[in-house]
DNA sequence: GTGACTTGATACGGATCGTGTCAATGCCTA
DNA sequence: TAGGCATTGACACGATCCGTATCAAGTCAC
């Protein structure tokens, strides 16, 4: 389905960039949020050449983007929550860059 | 003074992570923003075992954190055109994701 | 129950990255 | 201005990382 090798699947479970849950008898279960995960990093690492440590970062950073995105759309919500929640998702992805 | 070897910046110039000033004899010449940024790429490559591919793009991730933080903190500045370039930032970095 | 697949563990080839070496050039000082 | 030393670029050598192949043992579906 992703052209991915089993033994690939089995890899990034193991340093935890995926995790799928497991039927009864232990075999590997993907949802379609997984395997949405898996294709961003089959792009970052087939067509970027990015390791899998840099594709661990991206992948909190891509997660607090998700985050912030509807935080800029949301036009019911009072501008000073808005800015705070921002605020303090701007200061993770700073404290994971280590700035 | 950073404890890198001479053919690491070289290598590093080579794929354009730095880009030291010359001396008329061809000498380079950092300064000290780049001392900075040597210094972060030396973080992300030694701590965290980062690929110089994935340093490329956290690199440009740090310059857009670097854009957006003085806009969060500027009092004088008009919401809507905080908002605005904000989502302009924010937009630069989904694009440098591929999402 | 039988055949096909998955599981985990180990091993191998290719690519990447830091480092060492080389001759040639540039810089600084006596 | 001549001599000593560092820097320049190019190439090559180990170490490490990553995807893949292989293996016996266990699991699934028919």
């Amino acid at each position: 389905m992703l052209r991915m090798h089993p033994q690939t699947l089995r890899k990034y479970e193991r340093l935890g960039l995926v995790r799928p849950s497991r039927t009864i008898g232990s075999m590997r279960l993907y949802s379609r949020d997984e395997i949405e995960r898996l294709r961003f990093i089959k792009r970052l690492v087939d067509d970027m050449g990015i390791n899998l440590a840099g594709v661990q970062q991206l992948l909190e950073v891509a997660a607090v983007m998700r985050r912030i995105q509807p935080l800029m759309h949301d036009d019911h919500l009072a501008p000073d929550i808005v800015r705070r929640r921002l605020l303090r998702e701007i200061s993770k992805l700073n404290g994971l860059l280590g700035l």
